[in-house]
DNA sequence: AAATTTATTGACCATTTAGTCAGGTTTCGT
DNA sequence: ACGAAACCTGACTAAATGGTCAATAAATTT
């Protein structure tokens, strides 16, 4: 799906621009001159680099995943259950932190039906899951854990992970706190690894040395 | 919050009918005219009924959080923290099931930064988790489950049970499935009243006789 | 340094869409 | 039955917005 390289920063200018706008206000309720004046340009020169607004949407939504895809590829059945789950949460609470807008913006388009994305739902994602749930089961036939349905533990992970992206409006208004800051971030993390290894009957351990 | 009765069937019907608008498009991308054709009706009669857009998404909203808030009311320290949260959750799963759209378009507005809820998530929610939380935490005085961060619970129960409605579109395309059927409701709460009840120390148990 | 391609921009346009309104119809109290 | 109030609707309007384009500037090639 990714389409190669944005030439120019201009360009990378205007998706980082379009990202916080979309991620904001949706596919429409995004303005082309809102995600001009967050880059600083004028509306014309949007309109140079991309065709219109929903292949501008397009690419945005491109970039997302490129990023996303590159953490999640190694895992393998010879690693550590435990050890990989953890990693595995960690790298996506993380994510989350370091770009809620990304986060938000999946979401938004999963939650309207994902009418950019079916194919990509289909063809790339249902793939990578299919190949990490095998790597779960067989961590089970090994007896390395208990039994487990694969995708539910995955979804289950996608979902409190990515809450704190998605719903940080209300996470912080509940919390009544200002901001997300690295000491919450790391203390989700480890409850959400702590629940999520022991529900599967895992020890948890602390990284080792 | 709730503004008393709605007196027609009718402003029901487009309640209804705006409801399934805005989760599907977002308010932006909803159009008067769509909701009009959904609920049969010509559109000057929605304005008839509701000022202006924006007090029909509020209307909605509203008639969302009056129908969530109900069942929650009733959990105290006396309760036993297996069976009550078994409960919570199992409820929220099926409150997902029972009307996907609801819990999509409060996501979205969530996602968007709960820019009409505001008042809502500060007055009327934070006081409500509060309460849960101290429930909570009573059972962990009591010696009844292990320590555990009552807000984290919380948020990770609503992130879970939630994600099947709102990431719907997203979880039935991995498992290759047409729709969400009561089996794999079912399942579902069952796996995540499973992980969460074992992550907090508590022994699963089926429902008493 | 001229020519040519690439990038930038303000002004403009066509379309979409929320909202209005005057006039008609139904319902309801008496 | 009658008047009044509530309800309904087709036709219209004003504003917002995505997208175009001709003119201009900058970079690149020859």
């Amino acid at each position: 799906m990714a389409n190669g390289y944005n030439r120019t920063a201009q360009k990378q200018q205007i998706l980082a621009a379009a990202k916080e706008e979309y991620a904001l206000h949706g596919y429409s309720g995004t303005r082309m001159q809102a995600i001009a004046d967050r880059a600083g340009l004028p509306k014309a020169n949007i309109h140079y680099h991309f065709k219109n607004k929903q292949r501008l949407y397009l690419a945005v939504l491109d970039q997302i995943i490129d990023t996303w895809n590159q953490p999640f590829e190694n895992v393998s059945a010879d690693d550590d259950p435990a050890e990989a789950l953890d990693n595995f949460i960690r790298t996506k609470v993380q994510q989350s932190y370091d770009d809620p807008a990304a986060s938000k913006l999946f979401a938004s388009e999963i939650i309207q039906g994902a009418p950019h994305l079916q194919g990509y739902l289909r063809s790339q994602m249902r793939p990578w899951v299919k190949a990490r749930a095998g790597v779960i089961q067989n961590w089970i036939k090994a007896g390395k854990m208990q039994d487990t349905d694969p995708y539910q533990l995955i979804f289950m992970i996608w979902a409190s992970t990515q809450h704190y992206a998605d719903f940080q409006t209300q996470v912080l208004a509940i919390l009544n706190k200002a901001e997300f800051d690295a000491d919450l971030l790391h203390e989700t993390a480890s409850f959400i690894s702590n629940i999520i290894l022991k529900g599967c009957g895992l020890s948890v351990k602390e990284k080792a040395p």
